[in-house]
DNA sequence: CTCATGAGTTACCGAAGGGTAACCGATCGT
DNA sequence: ACGATCGGTTACCCTTCGGTAACTCATGAG
């Protein structure tokens, strides 16, 4: 399986794409820097050309997954008439990204990065940023923590449901998930408003 | 630091009550035997008069915290009156866990354990449980597949309220965070019913 | 007093894995 | 044709860490 020679650029860009599967599948500690060379076709020191170490590689790979992730959402909410629309676009391009990237959505969410304080920083970096974004689309009376509570909260409503429609393996309709959800959303949170005002 | 001679029994329960520490604080992978042996003031064998491997040991911890957790939901659930005092109760229970079990909830939720396999499934366990009983609340005419999905979002949704709260680190009321969020998810649900029936 | 019980220690093994030094050989400009 | 360039390899080092064998020593029963 030995792969032919590559230009520096393109070898950089194929061991990203294999490291998503790898640490996508197996977790950062499930996966040795030999495996990764291996799927590449390559031996260990060439992915010290091009990456400093494991955590840089894992770095890089999450920095470009998440933001990925998030300009998706961004290009897709971009020209939405009002909030009720920019909700259900940004939760059925959500949606529509985890179906069509499971083993990213595992390495951003599945967990192995979640808890090493190095790469925590980076994860939250990204959930921050979605939940700053819903925070801003919350019109309702509540305090600025509660909001920004809420907020996460619904971000995690996203991915909890990402996580069983990932989980159970089988294919969906992200833009019928999305309906539902932002319908449930958006409900919810006009209760909450009208209660507290 | 030498600390004193206990029963094995004791011993035992310490070592638990040390691990959740450790394990909550760095991680699986960032804890080893040795660092937990130091926290309980003893060496690394006695560990292992107590527990087969180092993944028996947080197998051990899984299972009892999060029986512990599921058992406090399920208490404070059983005497409700309709599905939405159940559903409030429920929710003020686990924020209330979550409030004072800052290690635990990072122990479970903060994703050490979501990616290795052999520990997904018992935290799958968990929330399964937990979506499961939520699903059982539902009463929307919606096909089970979309139930199921819907109910791991909400305990997404909770999770990610949570996650939120402990990360900013300040202590919350989570009576009413519970208010909040039952409040937000109920209402959801009769909207999403209402536009499906 | 003494001896069995069992909690705890010291000192070690072996594997895994991140990371590197030194070398190789295809390719391309001149 | 030739030499510099650079993608790639072999072989290795060294630390960490899970796990264990063999010993020590406090304690309580008789």
């Amino acid at each position: 399986m030995s792969s032919p020679r590559l230009t520096a650029d393109a070898r950089r860009q194929q061991i990203l794409d294999v490291a998503i599967d790898e640490f996508g599948r197996s977790g950062y500690f499930g996966t040795s820097m030999n495996d990764i060379a291996e799927a590449a076709g390559v031996t260990k020191p060439v992915l010290y050309q091009h990456f400093d170490s494991k955590a840089d590689l894992y770095r890089a790979l999450l920095d470009e997954v998440g933001t990925r992730l998030l300009e998706t959402i961004a290009k897709a909410t971009t020209d939405a008439a009002d909030g009720r629309e920019r909700t259900e676009r940004g939760f059925a391009a959500y949606f529509g990204w985890v179906a069509d990237h499971h083993l990213e959505f595992t390495l951003l969410f599945g967990g192995s990065a979640r808890q090493e304080g190095e790469f925590a920083a980076q994860i939250r970096r990204i959930n921050e940023a979605a939940a700053t974004a819903i925070a801003g689309l919350i019109d309702v009376d509540l305090d600025p923590a509660h909001r920004e509570t809420i907020a996460h909260g619904l971000v995690g409503l996203a991915e909890g449901a990402s996580r069983r429609l990932v989980g159970a393996g089988e294919s969906f309709d992200p833009d019928e998930i999305a309906r539902v959800v932002s319908q449930l959303a958006w409900a919810g949170l006009r209760a909450v408003d009208r209660e507290r005002r």
